[in-house]
DNA sequence: CACTCCCGCCAATTA
DNA sequence: TAATTGGCGGGAGTG
């Protein structure tokens, strides 16, 4: 208003006219125009005419912000304040009258001006809500609060909030990456998970006042009360609250903000009163809390909810209770989270957070493994939690293994996090599940499981390690289990459904059956990062798996393991690229520092098995088998790098090597070309019907075809069976910066003559042209699953039979179908070559440029359609009748189609 | 007066 | 040791 008032003020100088406005005409008149005191006067009347009461109030009307930036000098963003009145004052003004707006300004802007909401919301007008995956966005928090004209300290406390939600991560001092929305929905999910956890019980028991609670209550027995639900809080904070056990920064904002969003999420009310928040937060176990520190807390809260509230997730509203009226704040974000959720609910209704389950249970798979696999693990995972765990020592150390993982939960930053938590909640669930309960019950996976899959563990252990599989964790193991299960038993089904993850309709329709697998088939990762065509790899994991399996038990853990990550590559990347662009974000260097560091191990360790798998067998010797071991490691490995591609790659290695292998001694000839009939012969040689073959063009690699034959995993079969022995190379991990650079096709008809299969079929999906020529000669770099393996790499390889190149194969359809999956970022290691791909563009590129994630769904599933052979798939089937069903459905529509 | 929550001291952490 | 983070609570602005 004054605003107004006075650009026609200053203009006109007198003024009379308008009586109307007087106040503000006042305000204008005696800012701007000297002049016109009189008429001033008159129309002010009514209120203090005082030249200076007009100035205080046009100061207070105007914005402070306006003076401080104008000290500042800085402009003004109009952006930020749009939507108040601050906004269009501070523009005119800034237009309007500057030299007069310092006089005035001089006043102290109003004190919601100065809000931390308002200043939130100029922070997040900077920067898009769904910035392009491929950018990176920093933050210099220094140069923020200059521009915002606030003090550094404001901007933590924006910035800690911010964090807790992923929409940013602090990636060194001063410096924080934005990540934008792309995440939100699955940081909420894990949150609302971890708060069912953790509350659910809680809510209802202790505080009934409000509606949170128990909306669950206890799905999730486990959630015992408190030793469990820490340990899930633990994880859903990024911190390393677990490291640190009482450091500050456990009671950091972040932790607050986290828990305070799971409040709103796990109650049924979506409503969330500001004195119970603060009750629930001060954990102290007591009640007592004193007033100061229940007063302290309530102020933190409003720090939080001012930002929250900034960010459109929640809203103040008011309860009237016995008391009277209480503020609270209303949750107006999303409730459900669609990318994962959604499939995993469709598959389970339960809506548990399969994805986190699945997190976890990589992470318990890796744990169970060996002890050594264990550190790996470890170790993987404070890498994998780069941020936090740089920022904060602590977390770094080894404590017990529980620990680590609060700690790398904690630590991890928002991908990190987000895994961890995933992992967490998984574990809970797990343990609470342990049987089958909890994966059945919950999730899609269950439903694979039992669908296709018995019990996954039991498989594990058939490998032969029994460590493996017994320690792990039955939990950890479960989730992978699952996935694998379902993929051996349904090859087809899972893989479909994984691969699908985001898009419902597609899983389904992949499934064909209604199948279940639907959950099992991915993963879930919590960052996009980690995309990897879940449903690609399944699906060849499937197909491997099977075949594997039916050779070997041990191939069948493998498979498990490998399908395992598969999955939750899959839906993570599923999840992730449905909302968004799926790799980037949320991956940030760090991030990518995080997977290298995880799979370093994992690929050292890989690449012996490969190519030494004999070796590694023979060398290892521990356990029952050498094998086993490597599988084991590898599982490890997939379960460290599960979220990672790299994990999966590992684990499909193994079965893909051993099929390789068999493939390769048989097929050698053949290669690449007909990757259907490769693969026919594949699955013909070997005992399974390997599904997949994964077409490698030539040793030359210039492009590596994946095709899935006929059935849906066209398994890799990589014509490189050459190259097989490369596979046994280790895995080569690389880097995310490295991943741009490798060309992955996945899409569209292999652009390798090699395979003719092909044939149009596979869209995009089906054949995945990894034209990693030059990567793979140089890099190794890996689809996971599939097979990229770099047929160069150790061409000898494959003196185990079994798993020497073997892995490339694995890979290689893996990738196929996850072609898109692949993700730069996370170097693969594994213990094969795996080809990363990035899903986002690249994938996308086939299918549709728009949506990849959906794209790839669709592309994979649909285009089938299009793919059309159906004579190449027919040809699989006969191969694989198995498979057809849901599998082949899937890789029909997805990538299989390539014949 | 109660609700909000800004402000900035100053300790914990980091670099 | 200096700089960065961020806990914390006094106390002011608002209604």
């Amino acid at each position: 208003e004054n605003i107004f008032d006075r650009s026609r003020m200053a203009p006109k100088t007198p003024i009379k006219n308008e009586p109307i406005d007087l106040s503000k005409q006042k305000g204008c008149t005696p800012e701007r125009n000297p002049i016109t005191p009189v008429k001033i006067l008159d129309r002010p009347q009514p209120d203090p005419w005082t030249p200076t009461a007009n100035l205080k109030i046009l100061v207070s009307a105007a914005s402070p912000d306006m003076r401080d930036r104008e000290k500042k000098k800085e402009l003004f963003r109009p952006i930020e304040n749009s939507e108040q009145s601050d906004t269009p004052d501070s523009l005119q003004y800034d237009i309007v009258d500057d030299s007069t707006v310092d006089e005035f300004e001089k006043q102290r802007p109003s004190r919601k001006q100065k809000s931390l909401g308002l200043l939130c919301q100029k922070f997040l007008a900077r920067y898009p809500n769904y910035p392009l995956s491929t950018e990176k966005t920093t933050i210099s928090l220094d140069e923020v609060a200059s521009i915002l004209g606030v003090e550094r300290r404001r901007i933590y406390d924006i910035v800690n909030v911010l964090e807790s939600l992923h929409l940013v991560s602090r990636v060194a001092k001063n410096q924080y990456c934005w990540h934008g929305q792309h995440n939100l929905s699955q940081t909420l999910k894990m949150l609302q998970e971890a708060g069912e956890l953790q509350y659910g019980e809680l809510m209802t028991s202790q505080h009934k006042e409000q509606d949170l609670e128990y909306k669950f209550g206890e799905q999730k027995k486990e959630t015992v009360p408190d030793s469990q639900d820490r340990p899930l809080l633990d994880f859903s904070e990024p911190d390393c609250s677990s490291a640190s056990a009482n450091s500050r920064k456990d009671k950091s904002l972040r932790i607050m903000s986290q828990k305070f969003v799971m409040l709103f999420l796990v109650s049924k009310t979506k409503t969330v009163t500001l004195d119970i928040a603060a009750k629930i937060l001060i954990e102290e176990t007591q009640d007592t809390v004193d007033h100061s520190k229940f007063k302290t807390k309530v102020r933190r809260l409003y720090d939080i909810a001012n930002v929250l509230t900034s960010l459109g997730l929640i809203k103040k509203v008011h309860v009237t209770e016995e008391r009277g009226r209480k503020p609270a704040f209303k949750w107006i974000g999303p409730v459900e989270f669609p990318e994962k959720t959604d499939e995993l609910r469709e598959h389970c209704p339960t809506s548990d957070p399969l994805p986190g389950t699945q997190g976890e249970a990589c992470v318990q798979y890796q744990t169970s493994a060996t002890g050594k696999q264990r550190f790996t693990r470890h170790t993987s995972f404070n890498s994998a939690q780069p941020c936090e765990a740089t920022r904060r020592k602590v977390s770094s150390e080894p404590n017990s293994p529980r620990e680590e993982k609060q700690a790398s939960i904690v630590n991890s930053d928002e991908n990190c996090s987000k895994m961890i938590n995933l992992a967490a909640v998984c574990r809970q669930k797990i343990e609470e599940d342990t049987g089958n309960k909890a994966c059945d019950a919950k999730t899609v996976l269950n439903s694979a499981k039992n669908s296709n899959i018995t019990l996954p563990l039991s498989l594990l252990p058939v490998p032969g390690d029994s460590d493996f599989c017994v320690n792990p964790l039955p939990q950890a193991v479960f989730p992978v289990v699952q996935a694998d299960v379902p993929s051996f038993s349904l090859p087809i089904g899972i893989s479909s459904q994984a691969s699908h993850p985001s898009t419902p309709a597609a899983s389904k329709t992949e499934n064909g059956k209604p199948t279940l697998v639907p959950n099992q088939p991915f993963l879930c990762f919590p960052s996009s990062s980690l995309f990897m065509l879940c449903g690609g790899l399944q699906e060849n994991n499937l197909n491997e798996l099977l075949p594997t399996a039916g050779d070997l038990g041990n191939r069948s853990a493998e498979a498990q393991a490998a399908v395992f990550p598969t999955v939750c590559q899959k839906r993570s990347s599923h999840k992730c690229s449905s909302p968004s662009t799926p790799v980037a974000d949320e991956e940030p260097a760090a991030k990518k520092q995080m997977l290298e560091h995880s799979f370093l191990p994992l690929s050292l360790v890989v690449p012996k098995k490969p190519s030494e798998s004999p070796k590694a067998e023979s060398s290892q010797g521990s356990g029952s088998s050498a094998a086993v071991h490597l599988e084991t490691d590898h599982l490890d490995l997939s379960s460290l790098a599960a979220p990672e591609v790299v994990a999966n790659k590992e684990p499909t290695k193994p079965l893909g090597c051993q099929e390789q292998e068999k493939p390769s001694q048989n097929k050698d000839p053949d290669e690449p070309p007909p990757g259907n009939e490769h693969v026919s012969k594949e699955n013909a040689n070997q005992p399974f019907q390997p599904q997949y073959l994964y077409v490698q063009p030539t040793a030359g690699l210039s492009s590596f075809n994946f095709l899935f034959s006929a059935n849906q995993a066209p398994g890799a079969i990589s014509l490189a069976t050459n190259q097989m022995p490369s596979l046994s190379v280790p895995c080569v991990m690389v880097p995310s910066a490295a991943l741009p650079s490798f060309p992955l096709v996945c899409s569209p008809p292999f652009t390798s003559p090699l395979s003719p299969v092909p044939d149009g079929s596979f869209s995009a999906a089906a054949s995945t042209n990894f034209s990693m020529s030059s990567l793979a000669s140089t890099t190794p770099v890996f689809i996971s699953t599939t097979a990229v393996v770099t047929p160069k790499v150790s061409p000898a390889p494959s003196v185990d039979p079994q798993q020497p190149a073997q892995p490339a194969l694995h890979l290689s359809p893996v990738l196929t179908r996850s072609y898109s999956a692949v993700k730069l970022d996370s170097p693969v290691c594994m213990g094969h070559p795996m080809t990363l791909l990035k899903l986002q563009q690249p994938s996308s590129a086939p299918l549709t440029p728009k949506s990849i994630r959906p794209a790839h769904h669709e592309a994979f599933f649909k285009t089938p359609g299009s793919l059309g052979d159906p004579v190449a798939w027919k040809k699989n089937e006969g191969n694989q009748t198995r498979n057809a069903s849901s599998v082949q459905r899937r890789l029909e529509i997805s990538s299989t189609s390539p014949d």
